[in-house]
DNA sequence: AAACGGTTTGACCGATAGGTCAAGATGATG
DNA sequence: CATCATCTTGACCTATCGGTCAAACCGTTT
């Protein structure tokens, strides 16, 4: 099996292969379903040395969560801030959403093993989205009122929960789905119905407030 | 505090503490992250009385997971046995969907827990899904097409997606959501946008596939 | 070759996990 | 009152968990 190359700040070399192995079984298992031992062996390495690079389990999964979540914010940062109309500018961030995911898979698991499992760390969940929530907002800004049902939170929560459910649902449905959800055909064609749904929201989401402006 | 009346098959009274206590700790803190002393505290029982009805942690949470199952299987096979178009049934589904999760909002975060955190009990959720993926693939099959990006399939994850994520993600960023996001009022607003949504995707869907078919 | 800092190891620790069990309580039936 | 099945308990077991530590390793510098 091919090493993919990951994100990976200057640190030890050893202390990498950990952080990896760590981010690989974790999101594979669960937090509390992977031990110090297991996280060890799959990188082939003392058991010991995950406490000298990391100091503790949960400081160890801050660091996981903490790579995923650098290159994730940077990924869309820079799809947010790119010129255009608010339709083109969703469709692009849209895009590198899932880039992203479909590049790190694992993270979204994390993610959401964190959110529903209430462990320790949804502090740090929560840090690593405000500001997808904050830039959504804005950008929705433009076309979306700022509160009642059409408010551009609600349309952060549904986008992203669109997003990522795919990630984790569609792997356990795949018998029934057909054929295998994560294959290349199958994402690019989830990635077409996304930007239809987009298009659809945004465009009836104009109609509704060009009508209520009259 | 009142202790609300739960789904409850006929079973000695101790047997049904023991399930609620579960139910309520692990839908908090993860399947992982509550003991079997803590579940016995809980439930103001011995902890040996735990194994005695229920036979193992695993069981316990089978059974946790089945008894909502049920329910939530019940209350939507009602919704989705009802006259009416497409239009009409989708929302009267959705509605059930809601009342449902409200009453019962453990239950999407045990579901969560079990497809992003990979745990051995994932071929039972799946037996969960499975139903619902049958029928809103049933109900949408007179709109939508039966493969490419806009196939019922994908209609199912969106949906489903939108609607669960908001009760795992939202508590989350309660701070930046500005007011509580469970509060009765807010749970209303959440559920006009996601009818919103519903008759907007609808109506997009009917469009496209009339204009396809000249 | 001695001394040194960073690295690696195996052996060990207390705490807690899930689970068992034999013995007691309890309440209905003869 | 004795019996019997069901229920309940505390004491106990083994396995594994996260984490520690002193000693060994190793490449560099003096």
């Amino acid at each position: 099996m091919a090493r993919a190359k990951k994100i990976n700040r200057s640190r030890p070399e050893r202390a990498i292969q950990i952080l990896d192995a760590a981010a690989e079984l974790m999101g594979e298992l669960g937090y509390d379903g992977v031990s110090a031992r297991d996280i060890a062996e799959h990188a082939g390495v003392n058991k010991a040395l995950v406490f000298y690079y990391w100091g503790s389990k949960p400081e160890l999964f801050e660091k996981v969560l903490e790579r995923y979540y650098h290159a994730h914010r940077d990924a869309l940062a820079r799809a947010f801030d790119t010129p255009g109309s608010t339709t083109e500018r969703v469709h692009r961030v849209l895009d590198a959403y899932l880039d992203f995911i479909e590049e790190h898979r694992i993270y979204p698991r994390l993610v959401q093993q964190q959110l529903s499992g209430g462990g320790p760390h949804r502090e740090m969940v929560r840090k690593n989205l405000a500001p997808f929530f904050h830039w959504l907002t804005e950008l929705l800004s433009e076309i979306a009122p700022s509160s009642g049902p059409l408010a551009a939170r609600h349309f952060y929560m549904s986008i992203s929960g669109m997003v990522t459910s795919y990630f984790t649902v569609a792997p356990v449905l795949a018998e029934q789905w057909g054929s295998d959800p994560m294959s290349p055909a199958a994402l690019a064609e989830r990635r077409e119905h996304l930007h239809w749904l987009a298009d659809t929201l945004l465009s009836g989401l104009q109609q509704q407030t060009a009508g209520e402006e009259e």
